[in-house]
DNA sequence: TGCGAAAATGTTATAACATATCCTTCTCGC
DNA sequence: GCGAGAAGGATATGTTATAACATTTTCGCA
């Protein structure tokens, strides 16, 4: 199957968090993760159909593609942004985390960070009010440092 | 026009709001809100769409309430919840704030609440990344005290 | 009161995002 | 190779949201 680059750090992680879980990393899961990591902003499912029709030059279904992205958020390989219904490979994978999302409004780039700090506090909250958390979602757009640079206010 | 019951302490928040904005709170649009507040629980932009049109005993387009919906938010009455895409009256109206949602996973209960400190570690976070913040979404799903009550773990 | 501008609403169509159902193919242990 | 279960494919449909354009309502103002 017709692959976008695949840096052999990121197979690497895949296949070693695949095996780790007894989950079959396939071609086509491979060739949805590699797309992503090749282009290098968050997609849309929509955005990597085309994507992966144009490399393989086929047809591929809806369904399959998300089939794949659901296989590669199980296994923590890919988030997904709530706020704009887009997917992006994972920027932390070397260990099991929550994350939290910085969406630039101007040129859509996504800084994925990671706060045990932020973490705390929500837990905190969750149990003031006597809720008990499961994930959270965190996602802060603005500007980032290169589309603020130069404007103050 | 036929609107579910409002209690006027509603009413008056929500022309208070337009008011202060120069915005008109049309029957059409009061009409949405109600209905939104008797329902008591976070409803897609269709569900309400179903709502209204069985009150009102007529068709309504999606764009209609799509266009009440975000009018009633930029007059800050509504929230958007993202990780569900639904909508919700805001809880704490009577100012200007950014929110944060604790949404029970069991029940479907959603919990609005409000954290300075939590506003102020998110900018700290985005400062430390060179990223200037605009508006931050939090939604952490779990299990609200009811439904959580009674097991462990 | 009637006119014009701007806001709001209505109509129709379509785009974008996601899942259901059912069937075929592939993989792997035996 | 054979059977069980996982993965993938085909077709259809459900759900969420917006585009383009016409009509109606509101409201200041002469």
């Amino acid at each position: 199957m017709r692959t976008a680059p695949l840096a052999a750090k990121w197979r690497k992680l895949a296949e070693g968090r695949c095996e780790k879980k007894g989950a079959r990393l396939t071609p086509a899961r491979l060739a949805a993760y590699a797309e992503m990591l090749a282009c290098g902003r968050p997609l849309s499912a929509y955005e990597l159909i085309a994507l992966l029709e144009r490399r393989q030059e086929r047809k591929i279904a809806p369904l399959t593609v998300y089939r794949q992205l659901d296989f590669l958020m199980q296994a923590g390989l890919v988030h997904r942004l709530q706020s704009t219904q887009t997917y992006l490979p994972c920027d932390h994978p070397d260990h099991a985390h929550e994350s939290q999302f910085l969406l630039c409004s101007s040129c859509g780039h996504v800084d994925e960070v990671e706060s045990r700090g932020l973490e705390t506090l929500l837990s905190e909250i969750a149990n003031e009010h006597g809720f008990r958390p499961d994930n959270a979602v965190v996602e802060v757009k603005g500007l980032c440092g290169s589309c603020a640079g130069g404007e103050q206010g």
